[in-house]
DNA sequence: CATAACGTTCACGTTAACGGCAAGGTTCTG
DNA sequence: CAGAACCTTGCCGTTAACGTGAACGTTATG
């Protein structure tokens, strides 16, 4: 379709360097099944395009930002692939009944996701809160100081 | 004789179960030097009180919640004691600079903190923001479903 | 006060998430 | 077409975060 659309395939150093990850790490996730195997070239080089590009780089997101195990991260594409299944099934019927359950299952599994994330927005908030509660009180004393105003010892009056 | 205050100290197994926790992990976050030596009992039974359990359903909260690893959170309670020893530095000198060095100093702590906690939290919002749209989507399509109303199949008038 | 129930300190085992070779093919470059 | 620079698949090593006994002391209870 798209003429463009050959954008040149790069081989597992330059997909490495480009996401921050190493070769080792790259092939660990194929080998734990979060990559697709990409492409082969004639040897059996591993040949990535920009869609493992980001996948990388998604993974990489959950793994250091927000903190989730590979399994975590291996479930949640899982889901992202189940989701597409059932988009299929879904529209492989007309049955109002199959389409209800088909939808009702999906919804299960996203509420599930969004409690769980929702669980870790908070706790990541409150810490949030804590930490600039104390920055403020911080920088107030700062101020203090510039103006040379000292709460220890208030009888500097005159 | 000694007064109501003295709440009343757990033992290892009590605290475990009340934090949801293993007597292992328990022994090991002590060993790692997150938990102070609580206290002991006249054998050398472990024994704890309300701010041991605190400090343990906290710790167990970035683990959990947060996705930290226990290394992240030994420093973020280092920094804490860090915090508490420079409080009493402050207190200690009335010297404007010294005072302004600690300060400032604190406060380069706890940016870095902001900025890390930040970018976790920025990245779970988006990833809640993405299923929300998700569950958006499926409710409008059940919604669908339950008004007889099909997409699909538009002219399905009887 | 016997004894169950609980605790203590080693010390070795396990799983996740890679690091680091070795032995050998593949691609590129002069 | 030869050598450098990559790549491949094993396979063993390592660190974090515990699990799982073993061998033995401590506390509560009928």
């Amino acid at each position: 379709m798209t003429a463009e659309s050959t954008a040149r395939l790069l081989r597992i150093t330059e997909v490495a360097d480009e996401v921050g990850l190493t070769t080792r790490t790259v092939r660990y996730y194929e080998e734990l099944g979060l990559l697709k195997p990409a492409a082969r070239s004639e040897g059996s080089y591993r040949l990535f395009d920009e869609d493992d590009l980001d996948r990388l780089r998604f993974i990489r997101g959950l793994r250091d930002d927000a903190g989730f195990s590979l399994a975590e991260i291996g479930q949640l594409l899982e889901d992202e692939e189940a989701r597409e299944r059932n988009r299929a099934r879904f529209r492989g019927t007309t049955d109002v009944r199959e389409r209800r359950s088909i939808l009702e299952d999906a919804l299960d599994r996203i509420e599930r996701q969004e409690v769980s994330l929702r669980e870790k927005a908070r706790r990541i908030d409150q810490m949030l809160a804590e930490v600039e509660r104390r920055r403020g009180h911080l920088e107030g004393h700062l101020r203090d100081l510039e103006t040379g105003h000292d709460p220890d010892h208030p009888a500097a009056t005159r």
